[in-house]
DNA sequence: CTTTTAGTTCACAAGTTAAAGAACCAACTT
DNA sequence: AAGTTGGTTCTTTAACTTGTGAACTAAAAG
């Protein structure tokens, strides 16, 4: 019998899940991230997984698959059982956001190329292009600081 | 007969056109956006559009009406005549930026509320989600200031 | 060696998305 | 008033996504 969860822990399971979906996650992988990071339990089987999420095995196989190979979740296994237990890498949340703001660079770099192959005429149009490619250069450039800054302030 | 573009910005319209589509735009709109970005004409007809792009009307249209409506497009026309001519609001590429670290933020009151719910017990991996919040409260504390230097910068 | 456990893989159904093409319509031309 | 221009809307189609259930498999237990 798989672990049961609270009203409203099942809640936001579907709110963390709808927020993976709208970053472009899969629905199916979607729930089962939220779920490893609302349960209790450190780690959870199989079954649970697809018994709590009401899913069929082969969703969650799939989903489950997914997130190990993109590193989001990983797995323990104790002595004497064949079963795996997963859990999700919370390492994966900052790395999350450590590639949007890298996404925003290169975003970055075609602005660049777009600026080249434009013609000189469209001086307007150019200058807003700079200023927000100038804008984003500078936001590379700081955050490493601001970065730092948090670690300092940690401690 | 609509404009002709080279080779070189034909291909950028695929690379950025494919960036959007990463960030979720429909593909037609993708190009159109794109296309809007690198063209050399400060604005283009429908005609334009959907021959440079090799589309149907009806899928330019319906792009062109959704980059409207979520305000990242607009058009100008001109006296005698009744075609409309469109361009992209450069405006809505610093907004895009906006709104990403606007979504960090709302995950962040997600992972607040997971908190929340979490039993004490599990204290290592809440100590994990404290981190990630501490670190995403500390982005949004710093990311106005970080936007005033710029804009102090650019003077 | 037969059954159970812990999954995996396959074949298919259902739903969604994207685009095409043709018909349509309103405003302007002739 | 008949045609042309600049689109819009509707219907259909093709393709892709997501998930199901059933059959399968490899390891372990009885």
């Amino acid at each position: 019998m798989p672990v049961q969860l609270s009203d409203k822990k099942l809640e936001l399971i579907e709110e963390l899940g709808m927020h993976f979906e709208k970053s472009g996650m899969q629905p199916a992988a979607s729930r089962i991230f939220a779920l490893l990071m609302i349960s209790d339990q450190g780690e959870l089987s199989f079954e649970d997984i697809y018994g709590i999420l009401n899913m069929s095995k082969s969703a969650a196989s799939n989903s489950i698959n997914f997130l190990i190979a993109s590193d989001q979740v990983d797995f323990i296994t104790k002595p004497g059982e064949r079963k795996r237990y997963f859990r999700c890498k919370l390492k994966s949340l900052k790395e999350g956001v450590q590639k949007m703001l890298e996404s925003m660079d290169v975003f970055n770099s075609i602005l660049k190329k777009v600026l080249e192959q434009r013609a000189e005429e469209t001086e307007e149009f150019n200058k807003g292009l700079e200023d927000v490619v100038s804008y984003l250069d500078f936001m590379k450039m700081e955050l490493p600081a601001l970065f730092l800054k948090w670690e300092n302030l940690k401690k």
